[in-house]
DNA sequence: AGGTTATCTGCAATCGTTTTTACTAAATGG
DNA sequence: CCATTTAGTAAAAACGATTGCAGATAACCT
């Protein structure tokens, strides 16, 4: 297999490989009929390799997201392409919700990539140290590191979300709400678990400890929190849900056990999904625009690949709503004996 | 921001470029710990760029594929990370259904990736001509182009599962079917629209043009494809929709029109998606299993790295089941007008 | 100890580009 | 028509790593 090199077209057509190099860079050249023939005929592709060596720039954005099957994240990936232009091209890849795996992928991306919009594994995580060592723009999207401050970021209001959903359930006269919460040892984990208490609290409702599963972000975790909580002795009435991988999984619990939604059982989900409206009955969830936090995560990381790093990191928020369907009423009426439990419970604290 | 060369490590231990390089590349080295401690003091992280550019290969596959947010494509990206080991990096990136960015990307890939694992746009597509010329492998996955026949590729039976479908709302008594069909320039489009002809060819019942509508792969072309067919004069008894994002464009149509499935309407997507169990009726669906295929592509991938272009393209193809659910009944006995347009119809013929 | 083999080393060439520098030829102007 | 500007060229030096080569050091054996 023959590579066909810059050389090769600069022989060809008889000048120097500086003159086939400007062509390519879309300055005058002479012979540029000629060039451009040589490299049809010849079937030339300019190597990358080299050409990020020498010029240092690769034309290059990588997505580096926790899950790609993941709706959310998938849309937004795809709105981060979308605001790209034709400049550059992005790169997906997945970190598998591994921290290991994301310092791996990160190490293999450098020097390929011109910077890199991240939804980062943990907290704790110190943070890609050596992106900013290196002056490698980062742009923080979902998640943010404890060192995030020195970095972009485009995040939700997770915590205002989360109590948007309770908020709603209590209205409905909810007292005895649950919550199958994601990983508190990530951004959209813990601002969520926040946002479930502080509006209990806000509205005088005691938090019970119980009401309270952790799991990790998936269809089968939330399926095994659902059950957690069906097997209390006094379960809640409502259920908030962490993630739409996680209602998905309570989804399913609730069907198993034959528990009718809204009628004995509210759920409220955090994220839409793709069918989610055509659910029986239709998901009320907590929504936010991932498409839209994905291009501006693009937006920020644009401008700073434009400007450098003389101005500050830029944190922005993006807008959440609820989206009412029909997995929420009012509470049924609580049986005595589940009434005296509750009371019993609430007196031993 | 002082850019850290594998000479800054040499210098710092006082041993030459070529000594760190081998640590590097994991051979036996005197100086080990004082590498191992220069390295990590200047955080240092080898240029991948160089790298690729001496060494010639890269450590990366790629994963081209039409709609990232297609939970199909998701499944098989995931398949195929996940057997890719850890030797390599896995990249995604997006055509977006588009023949000119499909063209564009792959020749942003090149020099920068060791294959590609690629779901092409069209077949007419004359394929990535210069990525045989090079000898760069090409696994094609779900799709292929006209050449498809030099390159390896892993593919559904497209045609069988789509027979199958029909096969199944002919069992039930159903003679009005209808298909909303993806584009039938594409591997998978043309088919499972062929599918479709000819089962009910076999089953001897004839094809009527109108209850063919073809569209894009998108839910909107579902949704608009579904409409058309239930404004005809005598719209089909059920429908089969040519993927999954169809399916559930097909499911809202059918909701506006307050059209009973499986009661006034039968309905079978092709490829199965999040919650389409939950769905009301859970959704009797085509499936193939995505992340195998995914999976067979990168084994045949890293096989083909291994060995190089020695021996014949490989061909193969997975499994494909009928998951029934509830969105199937046999037809509703119809009223006489429709019969009566009906056979009108067949008459004209 | 002396010869042989096995390890490890530094030098320098190299991968395929871009880009600076110095230069030539053409174009412009008074 | 000569001086000056303008365009475009080729030569050569990088970019940051890997790797073949030959030499040096260490290890092994009798």
């Amino acid at each position: 297999m023959p590579v066909v090199t810059i050389t090769d077209v600069a022989n060809r057509v008889g000048v120097s490989v500086a003159t086939v190099s400007r062509f390519l860079s879309g300055l005058n050249v002479r012979e540029e009929v000629k060039i451009k023939a040589a490299i049809h005929d010849l079937n030339y592709r300019p190597n990358l390799a080299a050409r990020n060596l020498k010029s240092g720039r690769t034309g290059t954005i990588a997505i580096a997201i926790p899950d790609i099957s993941n709706p959310f994240f998938a849309a937004l990936a795809r709105g981060a392409e979308s605001a790209s232009g034709d400049e550059y091209l992005v790169l997906l890849v997945n970190t598998s919700e591994d921290k290991k795996r994301e310092e791996s992928v990160l190490s293999q991306l450098f020097g390929r990539v011109d910077g890199v919009i991240l939804a980062p594994i943990q907290e704790a995580n110190e943070g890609p140290s050596f992106f900013r060592q290196y002056g490698l723009p980062i742009v923080f999207v979902d998640r943010v590191t404890n060192d995030g401050k020195h970095f972009d970021a485009i995040l939700a209001d997770n915590q205002g979300g989360s109590a948007m959903a309770i908020n709603h359930l209590i209205e409905l006269g909810h007292t005895k709400i649950g919550m199958i919460s994601g990983p508190t040892n990530t951004t959209p984990g813990k601002l969520r678990a926040e946002g479930y208490k502080i509006a209990l609290k806000k509205a005088g409702i005691e938090t019970i400890p119980e009401y309270f599963v952790e799991s990790d972000f998936t269809e089968l975790g939330g399926y095994k929190s659902a059950l957690e909580l069906l097997d209390l002795e006094s379960p809640p009435t409502a259920i908030f849900s962490g993630n739409n991988l996680m209602t998905v999984g309570a989804l399913k619990a609730l069907k198993k056990r034959e528990i009718s939604i809204p009628g004995e059982m509210s759920l409220v989900g955090f994220d839409d999904f793709l069918a989610a409206d055509l659910i029986d009955p239709p998901l009320t969830v907590i929504n936010r625009d991932a498409y839209l936090q994905g291009e501006q995560a693009m937006k920020v990381m644009l401008e700073r690949l434009r400007v450098g790093n003389q101005n500050s990191p830029k944190h922005s928020m993006v807008a959440i709503e609820l989206i009412e369907r029909g997995s929420c009423a009012a509470p049924r009426k609580t049986s005595t004996l589940s009434l005296q439990k509750e009371s019993r419970k609430v007196k031993q604290k």
